[in-house]
DNA sequence: ATAACACGGTTGACGTGTCAACCACAAGAT
DNA sequence: ATCTTGTGGTTGACACGTCAACCGTGTTAT
């Protein structure tokens, strides 16, 4: 029979590491949202617009790009195209949906991602000794689902 | 000048890293939510309620002790009181309002106790090297806010 | 006494996430 | 021809978070 309760030590950790990520994470999401008006999920679809689609991507894609659903990334550009940073145009070639950055948009990822790149590293990269990255390069390892479905990688 | 700009690998390790917080995190609160129907504040207000009160908080204490605004917490709390697990009082002694588990709370909390500590070692601790822990604690209180008002330790 | 403020809490509006149901349409299977 | 199945996307309902405004009641300053 397995033991099953966390001993203190084992919480405290569970809480330090839950508690940097919500800390770390915030600041940086904080950072952009406060000079840029861009939420997380925005510069996400904006930056994987360019990246990987030069400005332009089918909903389906850039939905498994993010790791998200269908109807979260739906939900979300139906936002996202009420404030004018993208539109959405019916594929010509298929029966699918485009997703196209506009030129506020465009501008919107300009200006965010410098500050992003420099709260990441103020809050984040700044912080880390050499043997960090082994433990988070080795963590991700561990735990990355064994069918690789990950969502391609853009910050934040 | 400082550079401003991040490397691909520095794009990595911050990726790797919300990542692999975001798929624990996940899989811990979903194993829990799954089994027993409570959220992570579901167990957070719960499991404060018997370690900090023995069953009862004033309101305010419950939110500093969560980390959480006032708001944010009045509106859980009207949440989980529809839901039978807590129920207000205001206060005989103070002006404050009195958060008390029942007897519904009291079970939820029992059941998901061990269920949270059987996911937190399953998706967590046992993916641990000796080296992470002495990562993960410096790295907390690297980024530890300085005036330490920080939310009492208790997991998930 | 009244004005100013602080404290404890509620409320409404809105952005974000999740789930299940739905719709349109194409491609096979019967 | 109809029936199922799969794909791509939308919608509605509801839980969760955040922000700002508000309310009642004490405390303090003038």
């Amino acid at each position: 029979m397995d033991k099953i309760e966390l001993t203190e030590e084992e919480i405290r950790i569970w809480n330090m590491w839950k508690g940097s990520f919500k800390r770390i994470f915030g600041r940086v999401v904080k950072d952009m949202s406060e000079h840029t008006g861009l939420s997380e999920g925005d510069f996400g679809v904006l930056d994987r617009l360019v990246q990987f689609g030069d400005g332009k991507l089918r909903q389906q894609e850039l939905a498994d790009s993010m790791g998200w659903d269908k109807s979260r990334l739906s939900h979300h550009l139906t936002r996202m195209e009420k404030r004018g940073l993208v539109r959405r145009k019916q594929s010509d070639t298929d029966r699918g949906v485009q997703v196209i950055i506009t030129s506020a948009g465009k501008s919107g990822l300009d200006e965010a991602t410098p500050i992003v790149s420099k709260a990441i590293r103020k809050h984040f990269l700044d912080q880390l000794a050499d043997q960090d990255i082994e433990s988070i390069t080795k963590l991700a390892e561990r735990t990355k689902t064994s069918s690789s479905l990950s969502s391609k990688d853009s910050p934040p």
